[in-house]
Order: structure tokens, then C-alpha cells, then sequence
DNA sequence: CCCGGTGCTCAACAGGTGTTTAACTTGGAT
DNA sequence: ATCCAAGTTAAACACCTGTTGAGCACCGGG
């Protein structure tokens, strides 16, 4: 039962390819258009060589999710260590890109639980560790918690972030100015910039 | 050439139907799932009479926005009669149904143009009419625009209820009282509860 | 009584999808 | 020189999709 078939390697150029085009897709023609035939004609490939790396289309959701979170953590990680951290975390946060596919997966992970139990765990990951940072950061400057508490700033971060980045995509941009102010009046106040 | 076929009449209850039945499917399943067949079929009905009350998917999709979009519009007029009018304004940007079937809408314009242009019409009418209402309701509470001005509440609310709202759907709900309190400590301030 | 229109279905076309099975090719190790 | 494993393909199965053209059943007005 169940005898299970060969599996491409993971360090495979093609499967990286494979991958690239995947998340390319996803982003311009959101996640409804990403399937084993589209990916494969795109990339010039035969659809069973993208079976042969990603056995069912669940699997290539999933590693093109791992991939993108892991990076996504790595860069938010690297930003709490920039000269001014809040900025810098902000700076990632309205990455078209990265917050761009997060989107995309939290549409797709309303009807495939694999995709929603994966968002789940990384995002309460990432969410508990940009808070951690950020209380080291409200401690350092002293922020009063009754102005605002670590969790406020990240929520506040991704919340604004998602809607700028999404409205953007379509056309929508009036008030953004306005709400990116919300942000960066704060990151004024503790993070000045030079001029 | 294109000789128009037959269209269903609006005010038929089985076109009605059928748009409550694509709504639900929308909110439980996400775009993807919204189809002619997929429809009928939970209708009861063939196929060909969903085309025979939309001619092509987009007519659905852009019927079905147009009536979300009108409730919509009409629950946040009403809410800004309301004695306390930004509570009011907080709890229908808070309810499920129609946020979600907005974030459902803006995940879905970013692959079909038709939606998109609406999409975009009625979200700048909608931010518009908000704005100018805010901006009414601060002039009376003497609100400091240093504090907030009209767009930022309105954005605000905005950004952090579809957040909210999307994380819920698929069970993230991490630091989402703090996220919540951002908003409902500057109306505990301009409009206190009771108690 | 029949005529026209409305609601609705049947059956089909044309195409897209995920997935599997077997087999081919190629390059390196033995 | 050969054997094996990895990368890759061709062809097919089974299914789901949007869309159409013709035609059915019914019902109210002439």
C-alpha cells in the first residue's frame, strides 16, 4: 500500500525554478492560477517532472510557504539588528513582495487546512518573536506602555502594511498617506532621522 | 454578431438565490470555489441557468459585489446616525461577513479587471463618505488633529478589522485584544460606555 | 384558443485540471 | 563496460470547468 514513488531532491536547480515561478505567479495572478500544468508550461517543463519534485499541489504550496516565511523571518531577524530597528522593521513590513505572497497564502489557507495550520504556526512565531524584540527595544528607548505596548506596534505594523500593500495592487491609494503617518509619526518621536 | 441571448429579470427570487448561495460559498470555500457549476449544483438547478441570470462568471461576481458593496455603504450611513457614531462604525467594520467578503473581493481583483475597477469606485466612495462623516463627529468632540485626524481613524479601523477578521478565519488571534484596544481607547475617550 | 414571453433543462463542445504509469536519457561509480 | 540512480518525458485516466443552442413547460393577455 501506498508504495511512495521517487522524490526530486530538495537542492535541485529545477525545483528551485520551479519554485521562482510559482511565486512569481501567485503574485500576478494570485493563488487560483498556480497548478502543476500552469507552473510546468511556464517553465518549459513537463507536468509530471513538477509531481516529481512536489508529489501532490499541496506540497508546492507548502515549500513555496516555508520558503517565503523563512526568508520573511530572516529578514525581520536582521532587522532588529539595523542602527534604528523600528524602522528598519517597518521598512520590511511594507515590502510589496514579502507582505504581497503573506496575502496571497491567507486567502488560499481558507479552504486548504495543510496551508492553514502552517500560517498559523509561523505566524505566531514571527509575531511573538517581533514582539519579544520589541519590548527590548521599548525598554532601551523607554517608551511609556501607556502611549503604546510592544504588541500594539506590531500588530498596528502589520495590519497597515497588509491593507497599504493590498489596495495598492488594485488602484486603491487614497488616505495612504495619512496612515502611513500613524507609523512613522511614532518612529519620529524614537527613531529621528538625521535631517 | 453577437446576438444578445436571453437574460433572467433582476427581481427574480431565484436569481436572488443564487447570489446568497455564491455569498456563502465565497465566505466558506474563497473565490476559487465561486463558479457556475459549483452553484447550480448547491442550487439544485443546472448550470445553464446561472448563465441564463448572469451570462459569463463575471456578472456573478460583479452582481454579487455590487449587493455587498450596497449593504455596505448603508450600514455605515445608518451607523453614522447612531448616538455613539464611531462605535457604531467600529462594530460594522468589525462584523465577519462583510469585511470578509470584502478581503475575499480585493484578493480576487488582483486577477480580474472588471472587479478591480469597481472594487475601486465604490472603495474610494465608501473611504470618502466615512471621511467626511469622521470629519463632522471630530469637529463636534473638538478632537486635536495632532491626536488623529478623520482619515487616520478611518484607516486605522479599516486596516486593523480586516486583519483581524482575516486572522480569526483561520484561527490567529494573537495579540488581537491589544490590537482592539488601539481603537477602543480613543473611543472610550471621545464616546465612554455607560458603566 | 393560441401566442408570446419567462423560467428552466438537456446535451454537448472545447478546454482546463491533478495525477499516475511506464519508459527514456544521461552521467558517474564500480 | 556496465549498472544504477537521477532527471525528465509521453501518454493517458478521470474529472471539473465555462459556455452555448435548442427546446421544453407554463402562464397571462389578445
Amino acid at each position: 500500500m501506498a508504495t511512495r514513488r521517487r522524490v526530486g531532491s530538495t537542492s535541485s536547480e529545477t525545483r528551485t525554478r520551479l519554485l521562482d515561478i510559482a511565486e512569481r505567479l501567485m503574485l500576478d495572478e494570485g493563488y487560483a492560477a498556480v497548478g502543476s500544468r500552469r507552473v510546468a508550461s511556464l517553465a518549459g517543463v513537463n507536468p509530471a517532472l513538477v509531481h516529481y519534485y512536489f508529489p501532490v499541489t499541496d506540497d508546492l504550496f507548502l515549500a513555496l510557504y516555508r520558503r517565503g516565511a523563512e526568508r520573511m523571518l530572516e529578514r525581520h531577524r536582521a532587522a532588529t539588528e539595523a542602527p534604528q530597528p523600528l524602522r528598519a522593521m517597518w521598512k520590511v513590513a511594507m515590502d510589496p513582495r514579502g507582505t504581497g505572497l503573506v496575502n496571497e497564502f491567507a486567502a488560499l489557507a481558507s479552504h486548504r487546512k495543510a496551508i492553514q495550520v502552517e500560517l498559523v504556526q509561523y505566524g505566531e512565531e514571527h509575531r511573538r518573536l517581533m514582539t519579544e524584540a520589541v519590548t527590548r527595544i521599548f525598554a532601551d528607548y523607554g517608551v511609556d506602555p501607556e502611549e503604546m505596548t510592544p504588541t500594539q506596534l506590531v500588530l498596528l505594523m502589520t495590519a497597515l502594511s497588509r491593507m497599504l500593500i493590498t489596495e495598492d495592487a488594485i488602484g486603491l491609494s487614497l488616505g495612504h498617506g495619512d496612515a502611513r503617518a500613524i507609523v512613522e509619526r511614532f518612529l519620529d518621536r524614537y527613531e529621528p532621522l538625521p535631517g
